[in-house]
DNA sequence: AAGTGGTCTAGACCACTCT
DNA sequence: GAGTGGTCTAGACCACTTT
């Protein structure tokens, strides 16, 4: 059992909270490394003298900052921080296209891991007003919908729906399951809608149960909420992608014009 | 008092989960809506027929979640969530240097709010590890580090620290509180250092206590660290700045080369 | 079987807010 | 003073993991 300091009956902090704060220091100053056991509620309870229910009140601080998780009938564990994954500011650059992989598979290969994709569907269906309103198209116009999986070593780290026009994308490769190699952007040029930018929006949140489930995310882990936007040279947006980031798995990377 | 759906004893979800699911898609739903009043505890225990434990298991699912914060004496309320604020990719830009305007007073003016800053300290160290590797500094090497909190209408919404070789900006303007008009980028370019461009990093997390603290966080809304380092035309590294934004605040935006 | 966390009960007392 | 949430106790039974 690890060293943990006293409770302070004098500092009106609530005990749970003194607990919380004394586990919490042996955990960041690495007296509780990385996978550590904590002590079992059992033993905090005999440690400091209270109603179990306290010491579970202390440990749920613990979870919902994301510091540990709990393993039904094994322990609580500080939790495994997975490796940040880069998603670099040129990882839609036309060498990646032109290298024959999509973004994500480029950016994950780079870093030495595996990465697939699963829950792949794509229909087409007319746009809500949101999707319609942010592709410029009129209201009800046919999208053809992208939406998939990303996995990074067989855990779920990404979720994403793409939103393309009909009128460009249906009966095209963008509209099948493996769109080639490069992906949709390398189809997109092809198809001469040669690409100017692309503008990405995002917000970070706590996740919706349903993102939970998809991500398979533990307690404490926002995501980021990411919104792109591309636009092809004639200025008209040809694709609209809405992403759920698991947020421990990621670091975003962007350039920002100093003129 | 609002409807609430029964409690399905067959489902095998824990009670908890299922009062937090009816309030959830309450709130979710519309039928509670921003700021308002959910029931009491008292109240969901009479409705369910629950100990006054389980209810708050239920509410407190919803608090780490972001939806709800409690106030003392008062009730537990749907969270207001505060108005997005854009970190707009042009943020930078020298057009708002040369309107003597430092980015953050640029951008919240633009929305019609007020900004302010305070907690603001200017001092001269030695550079950390970390801090002089990324400035490209030998170990050790003085540094101005100006630190900062950022309020928008009066609450704290971002915090920062920015480091830059004492070399460069130690006995200038950039060493006092007040910079001038355009802050301290508007000064770099004056000193002759050109900037380049700047590069941005962001994580999403949950806050840590001193965070929670700095920021007035409620429970349930992340954090964004962003780091970002500016270069000069000359590619040294300028400045290092580490800052971190009250999630629910902000949405970023960037722009990214389709080339 | 023993040890772990997950759920739930039925109380108690306190601190804060509102009227 | 009445109503609200905040903290804490002392139990009970259950589900899961490990040996």
């Amino acid at each position: 059992m690890i060293a943990l300091p006293d409770l302070d009956p004098r500092s009106g902090r609530a005990v749970f909270r003194q607990i919380a704060d004394g586990l919490r220091d042996a955990i960041t100053s690495g007296q509780l490394g990385s996978g550590a056991r904590l002590p079992s509620e059992a033993e905090l309870v005999e440690r400091y003298g209270t109603a179990r229910a306290t010491v579970r009140q202390a440990l749920a601080i613990l979870a919902t900052e994301g510091l540990v998780v709990a393993e039904h009938g094994r322990g609580v564990f500080v939790r495994v921080r997975p490796a940040l994954r880069r998603l670099a500011a040129d990882r839609f650059s036309r060498k990646h296209r032109e290298a024959g992989l999509s973004a994500f598979i480029a950016e994950v290969t780079a870093s030495g891991h595996e990465s697939s994709v699963d829950r792949l569907s794509v229909t087409t269906a007319p746009a809500s007003e949101s999707v319609a309103e942010r592709l410029e198209l009129p209201a009800g116009a046919q999208v053809v919908v992208r939406s998939r999986r990303y996995l990074v070593d067989g855990r779920p780290v990404q979720s994403a729906v793409s939103y393309l026009p009909a009128d460009i994308a249906g009966g095209t490769a963008i509209a099948e399951p493996d769109p080639g190699p490069g992906g949709i952007y390398a189809r997109l040029e092809e198809l001469g809608h040669q690409l100017e930018r692309l503008s990405e929006s995002l917000v970070a949140r706590m996740p919706v149960p349903d993102e939970v489930a998809d991500l398979e995310l533990p307690p404490g882990v926002p995501v980021v909420g990411l919104v792109r936007i591309a636009y092809a040279t004639n200025g008209r947006p040809v694709e609209l992608c809405e992403t759920v980031l698991a947020g421990d798995s990621f670091v975003l990377e962007y350039e920002l014009p100093a003129r």
